[in-house]
DNA sequence: GGCGCTATGTGCGGCAGCGTACAGACCGTG
DNA sequence: CACGGTCTGTACGCTGCCGCACATAGCGCC
């Protein structure tokens, strides 16, 4: 898989204007994201930011008392590290890998060069940014209003829709993190899901058998995310690229 | 008051050079926002920004089934629109006067006019922006993780500090709206803080007694999100015009 | 001063999720 | 193949919040 492949594989580059993305081309740099790796802590310095091309990235809060709760996630469909180019130059939260795949690697103050033109990569990013708004706001609703099961499915669909399988590599244990619940809640919600048929699950190893049964059982809130980042970001055709 | 007096108030237009401020100033129109108006719908168009002055607004999320979370808050630290220049064209949320006052509102084409000439206020409003986020990410932790308890005092905390007093005109139904939870889980929460000494409550008025003990009670949130904002907005000395 | 409205207080059954504990099940390794 | 570690399933009491129903209390208004 050649580069330019890899590159089209993430959706905000692939957006980017020949001109532009000509230019930073050169400064993209594929690495591996293992599982678990920490991208960022809260409070760190920003040196880079990272476009998935086949990871998905959870933006984590983590409490005092060490109980923690997923913010959003972040597929091919966008970039890890906004705080940078929003002014704060540090990251409010937590960012770890959590289903392992390559991304593109960005140097801080060249993603800041090619901001600063004020051209296309400056409304792309911001677009992207407002995308990023409603999902946590819409996490946030979630967190107050919708159950175990619900918010598992909602879950689901946002890491199956940035990844190429229907398959997913992740223990309860983590779910449960990302979702700030215990992990026996997890447990009886996959339970549910798998005896409806929908899905199928062994240590750590998610197949999702019935995606249109989860998108029934899901709350108003994965819909909410998903026409939200449809509008700002029109789906292509499935390959753009000749 | 003149109008130079009342822009002043607004932490952000405060912020803004002077030569950035001269330009916008003759295309600010102060108005008075009464308590319940509703300025955006989710999916409106944006005509008009706001810069709260003595006003409070409220980012509100109402689902289907009409229940309803408060996202973020606004006062005069900050301004409401920011999907405006984000790119999206419209607002995801709905945006609610939540206490009574003044704000500046700005027509958004002015705006934006302002916005891409790339210079400070770009720079101003993705700031504010960031700490927008962090407020939202914040109140997504809290909605998982807080008692109603907590969270009552974050709010009220939260008020408090866009506000010049320390009386707020806001009855408990209100209030559950905002924080997604029952009125009477409310009745519940403010009663003991009432029978703590550290509120006063009658018929929708609030007056706060012990600010530090509401401080005390309150969960990390509230201190996150108020550090993350002095970050970026270093609080000003109290009268910063002459 | 009585009426009606709105705001607040209270009580009760029910349930979802928590904390805890522990039992199986699966898997790699020696 | 036995062992240890990890992952998953299950059970139980507890608590916080919900939904509902009502009882009071302040406040304006005729």
């Amino acid at each position: 898989m050649t580069d330019l492949d890899n590159s089209a594989l993430n959706q905000l580059l692939n957006t980017l204007p020949g001109e532009e993305y000509q230019r930073l081309r050169p400064h993209l740099e594929p690495i591996e994201m293992p599982l678990g790796e920490v991208i960022y802590e809260p409070g760190g310095e920003l040196r880079y930011v990272y476009f998935p091309i086949t990871c998905i990235v959870s933006l984590l809060y983590v409490m005092e008392n060490g109980s923690s709760a997923e913010i959003a996630v972040i597929g091919n469909d966008g970039m890890v590290g906004v705080a940078l180019f929003m002014g704060g130059g540090s990251m409010p939260n937590r960012a770890v890998v959590q289903s392992s795949g390559r991304a593109y690697r960005l140097r801080a103050h060249q993603l800041m060069r090619e901001f600063n033109q004020f051209g296309a990569m400056l409304h792309l990013l911001l677009r992207y940014t407002q995308s990023l708004i409603t999902q946590m706001a819409q996490t946030a609703v979630c967190n107050r209003h919708h159950t175990v099961d619900q918010q598992l499915c909602r879950w689901l669909l946002l890491s199956l829709d940035r990844l190429p399988s229907n398959e997913l590599n992740m223990t309860q244990e983590l779910i449960a993190n990302m979702l700030g619940v215990r992990r026996e809640g997890v447990t009886e919600a996959a339970g549910k899901l798998q005896q409806a048929g929908l899905i199928q699950y062994s240590r750590g190893h998610i197949t999702v058998l019935d995606r249109p049964g989860l998108e029934t059982r899901v709350c108003e809130c994965y819909h909410v995310v998903k026409a939200e980042s449809d509008r700002l970001f029109p789906p292509p055709p499935p390959m753009p690229l000749g």
